[in-house]
DNA sequence: TACATCAAGATTGTCGACAATCTTCAATCT
DNA sequence: AGATTGAAGATTGTCGACAATCTTGATGTA
């Protein structure tokens, strides 16, 4: 699990410990470090960052906030196991709110916020011209490109609820299943449509190209689930 | 199995302290008993409750995740203060995700539970018959006719969301302003027409239908505040 | 008078220990 | 043998105390 405690020299650390190790252990259980279903036992991970059992619960309290893990009293918190149906139901909810945002982006977001996004697709266009897509960098500029139209709507709620309890599992779920943008230069060019609505300032349209945009993931992803679903029952039966 | 403790004779309550600390504190915010933006003191209520700071400092990082207070490390938490526009982000939120969720109630929801829906209604008819609107019942009817719908979507994570971030925040506001429909015949037909959109297994327009019922109470909402805000203009300037 | 400095008090963050509950596994009974 | 009961161990829930930080108000100076 790559330990990483002890030294950590120079740092102000005006954050609070809870802050710092629920960094951590998100990142850890994201990346897959601490799998999916596993038990998180408080005095192991307090002796792993060397902390008490106290911060360590603040911790996990916001991982449950995450929805990164689940809870039960008495007994503990385990790691949640994604799920196919999950899956598919969180991008139901990606399709309403992030349509949202784009709508309320085209008719909110600054004229320069909209020169970043295109300067920001150009340099996904280089990546996907060098790397052929299936990156690193194409699956976090991904969400990127996403997160600053959901800021360019100017609705403090909507962030609080797509970066509070979705954008943890959505990226869970890309390092698992690598799922991401199997088709990136179709991704690319729906992206370059959706800036021009909203430069455009056409709220309508702009909600409607987003809301194609996810729902091709979502069947996309439905495809390849049920593909190996059925391979899976080719296999056992 | 059967087994869970035979009789559960007088209420063992076999949550944890936190769990029935919280639900407290969540009501007492709700309601208006904590004011908004009270200072929330951790060895005040402890004392109130009559339990520790652990489980308290547990509650209060509940009552975090349902956006009802804010902490700062080092200084404490508050009451979240109501401002107009937060009132109107949420509501573009729940147009997205109720709209959403009645499309998904429009293919999901079983036959039983749309015919207790329409029984719903008559009853909350026979209520705006006989207290002529403005009643309480009114007001907690209208979020159940929301909830059901949601629960008819067979979305747990639409259910969450809404559940967990939005839900409580919506009751505060309906208590502190004492919103709601007011105009809940207008209400109650629109509640009746989405209903139909979704016995008819018609996806589009219950989704449309949802968005505009949602949208029409938000803008008879960005009415009420601006007439306000006009009026406290006219009475300082 | 207005502003900066600093000390006292209070509050939050952190820790270690005890109690209540759950899980595990061996012994017993049918 | 299979199921059931019970005790041992471990884990979570709860508590009280100490340390770090913030707030408040008094003091002194320009």
């Amino acid at each position: 699990m790559t330990n990483k405690a002890v030294v950590t020299p120079f740092e102000p650390e005006s954050r609070t410990l809870a802050d710092r190790v629920c960094e951590k252990i998100v990142d850890a259980i994201v990346m897959g470090d601490i799998p999916p279903g596993h038990k998180i036992s408080e005095p192991e991970l307090a002796r792993t960052y060397g902390i008490s059992r106290g911060p360590l619960r603040e911790a996990i309290r916001r991982l449950e906030g995450y929805r990164l893990v689940e809870r039960k009293p008495h007994v503990g918190a385990r790691v949640v196991n994604l799920s196919a149906k999950e899956l598919i139901e969180i991008y139901h909810v990606r399709e309403a709110l992030e349509g949202m945002a784009c709508r309320l982006a085209a008719e909110n977001m600054p004229q320069d916020e909209i020169d970043a996004l295109r300067h920001l697709l150009d340099e996904h266009e280089r990546n996907v011209a060098e790397l052929d897509g299936r990156s690193y960098f194409q699956k976090e500029g991904d969400l990127d490109f996403h997160h600053r139209i959901v800021k360019g709507s100017k609705n403090e709620k909507l962030l609080e609820v797509l970066g509070g309890e979705l954008y943890h599992l959505v990226r869970m779920y890309r390092y698992k299943f690598s799922v991401s943008s199997s088709r990136p230069k179709r991704a690319l060019k729906e992206h370059r449509q959706i800036v021009d609505a909203i430069e455009s300032r056409d709220p309508e349209l702009a909600e409607m190209l987003m809301r194609r945009h996810i729902g091709a993931a979502r069947k996309n992803i439905e495809g390849q689930l049920t593909a190996t679903t059925e391979t899976n029952a080719a296999k056992h039966g």
